[in-house]
DNA sequence: GATGAATGAGAATTCATTCAT
DNA sequence: TATGAATGAATTCTCATTCAT
């Protein structure tokens, strides 16, 4: 493995572990067995490294995302791949979704506009799916897309606070689980 | 208004803006117009003020929520009736939420247990009318109670990332179509 | 001595020393014989250090100056005065000086400005008095009053690079040859 | 251009306008567009760059001196001549002039004793001039050789931090002005 | 009850320089 | 000649907490 490579794999863990603010860079160099100078030669800032670890799972999900919801069949099956796909690939990457989910307040404020941006973009896509099923008559129409969409993402980016992937419910199975939970608060 | 109260205003105000760990006790202080001997006179630290904070809340919901869950009436109305509560509630201290959604994994770890099990009771208790529901066959029982339960305030959770009190969506309506949403995705 | 006047001394001998950059916060504090939180408690960084070494010395500087330039006499005279003081106040308070001389840059942008005003109102106190001889004939005019100016303060301002009170020509004697030295070079 | 030009090139500018401490070798390169390993090739250290800078004005204005020292004619012309030209070259080279007056400090042990050395002789041909005018009469002598030379090298010194070429003062017009001032100052 | 000066342990970041290639 | 990754020591600044008054 690089030394890049080295970092984020070190600085994943121990953000997802113990929070962004509670990591000093020297743990995270520690880890990765190199030294401070070298971290910031390939890094600006401590909040790069962060930046890196959410840009790799938002694009990750952003183009599993793109491919289902331009995928043919009906939206009922679409939607319900895309929700079970983005917590499929969170709970994989589990220390990264962590990540993700709880530190995202911590980048700089440019940063932090860029991500936001891509999120943005992502809710729109999923949201897209509710409203056509609800344009069809697929889905009720009598709760906002918008607001349906955050419920389900809001569900999702609390997994970090209580699932366990190695517990009682195997990934899949509560993936299936909250799409089910998805589809059904949002039939017809 | 007390000094204490003072502080817990200004903390709470303070911590939902920035984060725990982005405020230092000396701009608390300063808000509250109070130096800081007189904080660590009334509090016996920083997290102190956190754990106030939370408790006070957590406290209001829970009574709300025993009230509830203890009234006659068909478990769905119940049900409704609490997930309607625990948002509005939320809602009406909204810089005091944001804070419990965001800043738990700050307190030390004995009050951070504490405020665990309370957490717990309150999860057990919504959790309880689930699964009365699921017993008497009016909400499915393909998916557990408990995984239910962790997917409604996993989206209360998130609450504080996106909702503006004051924006298009009132706090009674957005409580009515979050409730919706959990009594759809739940009925047989 | 109060602690903000032991750092104050401190700094003032190091910066003149070693020059502002070369100097760690670190030494500072232990010469004054107190802890870097003390520093912090009292100036906000080290180049507010900096800004209240350079306040004290201009302020003093531009008080004379305001009387001296205000008294009776010939104008001769006056400007004469003004040069002898404010090379004996410089020479007085010789490590301000020094670090008056040779460390401006460092200031933060805002404080330049600030400091960078207060000087150019002492320049030009100074400069008016030489422009008040080049009217009633005193003074040759064929040299701007400003070139003359920046001619005296230059010579001051690098003084500290070879100057040693202690050596063969006492403050006094240094501080008539100059004033001499200007005076006979403005001699209409 | 050679690679070694360009670097000092880049060096001159970018010390001239912030001052040695406050550029980064990184930057020099940057701006010279070579890596820092070639920088290294060239030249032994960071401080090699500023000697460099030195030697070749130094060197320059030295040359220069000496022969407008030798030459015939009175020392009133001689003198003034010597002052018109050390400030016509410091200004053709204003980035270097300004590094000169500014930076030497930042010159190790070693390179600073040779540097001041040079100096040194260049202000004692200079003095010389001044001695000869008073011991022949043309000049007063009841100020020092030594305190007049160093009266107008200082003003010279700090022209970087006032005078700007393209102002309203034409660089030539201010050497008259100077040498002006100076050969006024010292006449019988 | 309340002050605010002082502590001291750490934090992120910078940077000249080296060296294997 | 030239690269650029890596070092490691130093630097400024932050902050929760304590304690004499």
């Amino acid at each position: 493995m690089t030394v890049p490579e080295r970092l984020i794999d070190a600085a994943t863990r121990l953000f997802a572990d113990k929070g962004y603010e509670r990591v000093a860079v020297q743990e995270v160099v520690e880890h990765a067995g190199v030294t401070k100078g070298a971290m910031y030669h390939y890094f600006g800032s401590k909040d790069d490294l962060l930046h890196e670890i959410y840009g790799r799972l938002l694009r990750l999900q952003t183009e599993h995302l793109k491919k289902i919801a331009a995928a043919d069949g009906p939206v009922t099956k679409r939607l319900r791949e895309a929700a079970v796909d983005v917590i499929v690939t969170s709970i994989d990457d589990f220390d990264a979704a962590k990540v993700f989910f709880r530190s995202m307040n911590h980048l700089s404020a440019e940063k932090q506009r860029e991500v936001r941006a891509e999120r943005r973009r992502f809710h729109e896509m999923f949201r897209a799916l509710v409203e056509e099923g609800q344009q069809d008559g697929t889905f009720r129409a009598d709760v906002p897309a918008d607001v349906a969409t955050y419920y389900f993402f809001g569900s999702l980016h609390q997994l970090g606070t209580w699932y366990r992937p190695d517990g009682d419910i195997p990934p899949g199975r509560l993936a299936e689980h909250y799409a089910d939970l998805l589809i059904h608060s949002l039939k017809a």
